[in-house]
DNA sequence: ACAAGACATGAAAGCGCTTGCAATCCTACG
DNA sequence: CGTAGGATTGCAAGCGCTTTCATGTCTTGT
C-alpha cells in the first residue's frame, strides 16, 4: 500500500536511461531501440508502475475517461446500458464519467463544456429524443471521438450502436398476422423516444405488407412503464372497437396490458394474444410467461464501450447492428376461428 | 466552446493579486482578505472558471473522484444502488469510478492500490458477502474516508448505510403468521451473501417468537434469481411437508415461485401465500400482484452519495438504517380454516 | 575513410494547481 | 511616533508526465 507509486522516474532510475525514453515506449508512439524498450517494460512491471492519470493528463496526454451523458434516466433498458458500459470499461484502464443532461436547450455547449473541462478522451450518449443525442453532437469538437447509443443519427450510421428496433417490431406484428391475427392493436412507449417511433412503424409497415389498415381507434400511447399498459388496455377497452391481439412497446406495458385483461376476466392467450419487447429477466415468469423480442442493455453497453476504446486509440470502429431475437413463450395463440 | 478554459492564472491576472491567492480563496482552507476573496470569486464567476480536475489533483489536492467498488454485479437491488449513486453525486463535481473485484483474497490490497494510483478522495463499497468489504476496508488507508452500502460491518455502522433486512423479514412472517399460516416455507437467497442471511434470520425469530419451529424440509436454497423460485417450489413440493406460505427472498424468486405453484394448480393466494422482497417495478403487475417489502435502491445509492461527500467534506456523516415498508398487494391471504 | 542522413536519447519547458516559507502590510499598544 | 505580532499575500518549488529541440551515435553510399 505504498502511498507513493512507483514514477516513470523510478523506471528512468533502475533502466539507466531518461525519464524521456521511460514516457515513449509507455506511450509506443515513438521510436525507441528494441532493448531499452524490452529494459523498460521489464523494469516497469517489476516495479509495478501504474501511470498516474492526473499526470498524464495535464501533460496534454489521455486522460483515460470517457463522459457517458444521457438524458434523464429511468428507463429500465438504459440502465442495463450503463450497467454495460460499466462493465465495458472495467479493466480497460479508462473510466466512464456520467453526466445527466438537465435542459434541452442548453444542452449542446453546456454539457460539452464540462466534458471538455474533464478533458475526456471520449464521449457516449444514451438513448435518443427529438433533439438530444443531435443538439450535443453539433457542439462537439470535431477530432472528439463519440459514439450514440439508441439512436439513429444522420451521419453517425457509423458510430452508433442501435438496435433494429424497426425490424424486429416488424417481426413481432408479423408473427401475430401469421397467426391469424388482422384486428391488432398497439399500445406504443413514449413517442418523444425515437425507440418507440420505430417500434410503431414497425408495426405499422408489417400490418400494411400483409395488406391490413393500420386501424387508429387500436392505437395506444404509453410510457414504458407497467401502468400505462395497464391504462392502455382500458382505453383500448373503452373504445369498442375489437381486437384479438395487442403488441406492446416493451415487456412493463406488456405486463401490465396482461393484468389489466385477466382482471377483465379477458384470458391470455385464449381471448387476446399479447408480445412484448425487450425480454426483461421477469418477462419469462409471469403467466402466462410472455412472447417478446430479446434485447440485451448490457450488451449494448458492451459493445458501445469497445466501440469507443477503439475509435479512439485506433481512430475507427466497427459496431453490428443489433438484431432482437424474437422469444416466443406463451401469450401469443392461434386466433381461434370465431 | 473553448478549449483553452480560464485557469487560475487568468483570475489571478484579472484580480491583480497572485494565483496563490486565488488558489487559496478557491479552497477556502486558508485566511484571505474579506474583499479579496470577494474579489477573485466574483472574477472566477465572470470568467467561468472551472478547476482542473487534474491540476489539482496533480498538486496534491482533492481529485474529486471516489471509488465505488462492488463484488460482481447482476443482482438486480445492486445495480439500482449503482444507478442512485451516479445520480447522487450527479452535479456534485464528484464523479464515481467504478472497480469491479475480481479474486477475494486478493481483493485488499490490489484493489486498494488500485484506488490509490486514482487518488481517489473517497470510496464505497457495494454489497457484501463473508469477506467482502472486510478484506478491502482493512487495507485501507484509515484516513480515507469510506462508506459501505448493504453491509453490517463491526466498526463501521456510523458509516454503513443498510436496511434493515432482519426487521423486514420478520415483519413479513408476521404478517403471514397473523393470517393464520403455520406451515410457512422460505426460499432462501444465496446464503452466501449478508442479505440472504439476515431474511432467513428474521423469518426464524419471527417464526419462534410465535411459539412455531423452524422445520428444515420448509427451508430451501436459490440464489436471488427467479428460475430459483420456481426450481424451489418444486424442491419444497417434493418434500412432501406441506406449507401454506412460502417467504421469497426477493421478488424475483417469489414470481418464479408464483409460476411453478400455477402450473401445479396450486393457485395463489387461496392455496399458498406468497411473500417478496424489493418491490421490483413489475412487482405490482403480475398476477396476482405481489405482496412484498419495498426497498429502494436507487434512495441507498443517493444517500450513500451523500454521506460520502460529507464524510470527505465535513468529515462526518450521518446516516439513517433504513426501514422497508410492507406493501400489502393480493399474494397473501388469511388461511382457510382447513 | 568521410559526409549525410537515419536513429536514439537526453535536457528542459511546461500542463494548472497546491503549499511551505518569506516578505509585506496592518493593527494595536507603549 | 515606533514597533511587535498577527493577518495577508507573493514566490517558487514541485506533483508526474508529454513533447519539442538539440545532441549524439550508427549506418550507408561513394
Amino acid at each position: 500500500m505504498k502511498l507513493n507509486a512507483p514514477t516513470i522516474q523510478d523506471i528512468a532510475d533502475y533502466t539507466n536511461v531518461s525519464i524521456s525514453t521511460v514516457s515513449r515506449v509507455l506511450n509506443g508512439k515513438s521510436i525507441v531501440r528494441q532493448d531499452t524498450r524490452v529494459a523498460v517494460l521489464e523494469a516497469a512491471k517489476i516495479l509495478g508502475y501504474e501511470a498516474n492519470v492526473f499526470a498524464r493528463s495535464l501533460a496534454g496526454g489521455q486522460s483515460m475517461t470517457v463522459g457517458v451523458v444521457s438524458r434523464e434516466i429511468g428507463c429500465t433498458l438504459y440502465d442495463m446500458v450503463m450497467q454495460g458500459v460499466i462493465r465495458g470499461f472495467a479493466g480497460t484502464g479508462y473510466s466512464p464519467v456520467f453526466i445527466e443532461g438537465q435542459s434541452c436547450e442548453d444542452f449542446g455547449s453546456d454539457v460539452v463544456q464540462k466534458l471538455i473541462n474533464r478533458r475526456v478522451d471520449g464521449i457516449m450518449t444514451l438513448g435518443g429524443d427529438e433533439y438530444f443525442p443531435e443538439n450535443l453532437l453539433k457542439h462537439l469538437p470535431k477530432d472528439l471521438p463519440a459514439i450514440v447509443i439508441g439512436k439513429q443519427v444522420k451521419g453517425w450510421e457509423e458510430r452508433s450502436v442501435v438496435t433494429d428496433n424497426f425490424g424486429a417490431s416488424y417481426k413481432a406484428t408479423q408473427l401475430l398476422i401469421e397467426n391469424g391475427h388482422r384486428d391488432i392493436a398497439i399500445i406504443r412507449g413514449d413517442m418523444s423516444l425515437q425507440d418507440a417511433v420505430c417500434r410503431y412503424d414497425g408495426y405499422c409497415k408489417a400490418l400494411e405488407d400483409a395488406g391490413l389498415k393500420v386501424v387508429p381507434d387500436l392505437i395506444q400511447n404509453g410510457d414504458f412503464l407497467a401502468h400505462s399498459g395497464l391504462m392502455g388496455i382500458h382505453a383500448l377497452l373503452a373504445r369498442g372497437k375489437p381486437f384479438t391481439a395487442v403488441v406492446c412497446g416493451n415487456d412493463q406495458m406488456a405486463i401490465g396490458a396482461k393484468l389489466a385483461l385477466q382482471r377483465r376476466r379477458i384470458r391470455v392467450p385464449e381471448d387476446v394474444s399479447l408480445i412484448g419487447f425487450d425480454d426483461e429477466p421477469l418477462s419469462a415468469y409471469v403467466s402466462p410467461p410472455l412472447t417478446t423480442l430479446r434485447q440485451s442493455g448490457v450488451d449494448m453497453g458492451r459493445i458501445a464501450a469497445k466501440g469507443l476504446i477503439d475509435l479512439i486509440s485506433a481512430g475507427s470502429c466497427d459496431l453490428p447492428l443489433l438484431e432482437c431475437e424474437l422469444v416466443e413463450r406463451e401469450s401469443v395463440a392461434k386466433l381461434r376461428s370465431p
